[in-house]
DNA sequence: AATATTTGTAACCGACTTATAACCGCTTTA
DNA sequence: TAAAGCGGTTATAAGTCGGTTACAAATATT
């Protein structure tokens, strides 16, 4: 079980983490909004702790671009005599509130409150679109206006992520082997394999919607051709 | 679809009311048991969600006034802790009960649930429903449009349970292996077994109204076929 | 106490995934 | 022009994963 815990007040924070980890959680942190988001995206917490008032990008906001991705549990922190603030919030959707000041005792009950109703379930990692065509992540299938194209392997499905994600950017070979495969695992035998296998799986639907672009000696680039944003 | 929201506290009322008007109700109030009583009278709603704790009438008071002339579907709105108020709500003839704090999700949720099986022959909230089918979690049996599709072992129904709570996702293997089994308690080996299972109960039923997706290396994920929602 | 049901364990098999190597054609370069 | 580098293609083998079957242990039911 793995907690975000995102708050601008280091000595809150401390306290916070340290009654998790107690609590058997492993804990991360981050002291302001784009930090939360960056740590968010890479660590996928269970849950998240979120502080209302933070510098650069504030909870709200935090809270609005996760639940536009996934359901994360988020329980949101704010002062006593903010009620607006937690009204806000729970429209936002998140899951509960603690106000500040608090007991350890009380917070681990109210985490573990809503661990427990969301279910624990890891959300599937969402879904990636670019125009008519979507990328279901978390079952590798790829599909155009809701009809399935291809079902890939896990591997083609992370190459073709990145892809995505970068969509009409060259991506570097080594950029692309480190994130398929991590920072000791691939060559470029590899990422060769496998983009010849993604291209035979995703070039041959209806009329070449997108295609892989070879930039020799540098990358790939993934490009959209009938393009209607 | 008409909904009567019945709190004192005017932020809850409003958090609750403003999540049923984005998922498409027209969402009526009230503040006391009497004003309940008189708006359910004069708009005849469609749904009420009731907390019990009121000035004038309490919420008990109300859904037996309701009760004892019609069957609108009532869910209550009850803190952690007081159960037996729950129970007695229950007695009373409400529908389902929702304990606070509870997330705006979930919320629409257990109303959508209780809505599909209004003239259900036992809207006993101990069931669980998605489109015809109802899983009974207390006597662990599965039927299709009140017709009886198979007896389920306890372990299976956990799984179905948390597969139907999470219908559509991808559920993680360790997710669904912490939440059968407890924290320290299962393998995947077992899943598997589990799966196999269950999987041979439901699968077969007529015509294939569900099925259990397998996601390599990742999860499972319960798929509903003829969607007439 | 006897029987049936439920659950855990192990083994087998086939399908899928992926690393590896070899080959081919193209382009660049000495 | 030959050699070298690069990327596409093909083939293959090892390894992994999940479905299936069978059986034993544990538990519930009679």
């Amino acid at each position: 079980m793995k907690a975000l815990v995102v708050d601008d007040d280091l000595a809150l924070a401390d306290v916070v983490s340290f009654t998790l980890r107690k609590a058997g959680f492993e804990v991360i942190m981050a002291h302001d909004g784009q930090v939360a988001l960056d740590r968010w995206r890479t660590e996928s917490p269970d849950l998240i702790i979120l502080d209302l008032n933070l510098p650069k990008l504030d909870g709200f906001g935090v809270c609005r671009q996760i639940r536009a991705q996934d359901d994360t549990p988020i329980i949101i922190l704010s002062v006593r005599g903010e009620e607006d603030d937690i009204v806000t919030g729970l429209k936002l959707g998140a899951d509960d509130y603690i106000v500040k000041p608090f007991s350890p005792r009380q917070m681990v009950a109210r985490v573990e409150a809503v661990l427990r109703r969301v279910g624990d379930v890891h959300p599937s990692p969402g879904n990636l679109t670019v125009g008519d065509i979507t990328l279901d992540l978390s079952r590798c299938k790829v599909s155009c206006s809701q009809q399935l194209i291809a079902k890939l392997t896990p591997l083609e499905c992370r190459l073709l992520e990145i892809l995505m994600m970068n969509r009409d950017q060259v991506v570097l070979a080594d950029a692309l082997i480190d994130q398929v495969w991590g920072p000791q695992g691939g060559d470029k035998d590899m990422l060769k394999q496998l983009v010849y296998r993604l291209r035979h799986k995703i070039e041959i639907c209806p009329s070449r919607l997108m295609y892989i672009e070879t930039v020799s000696g540098v990358g790939y680039s993934l490009i959209f051709t009938s393009e209607n944003k």
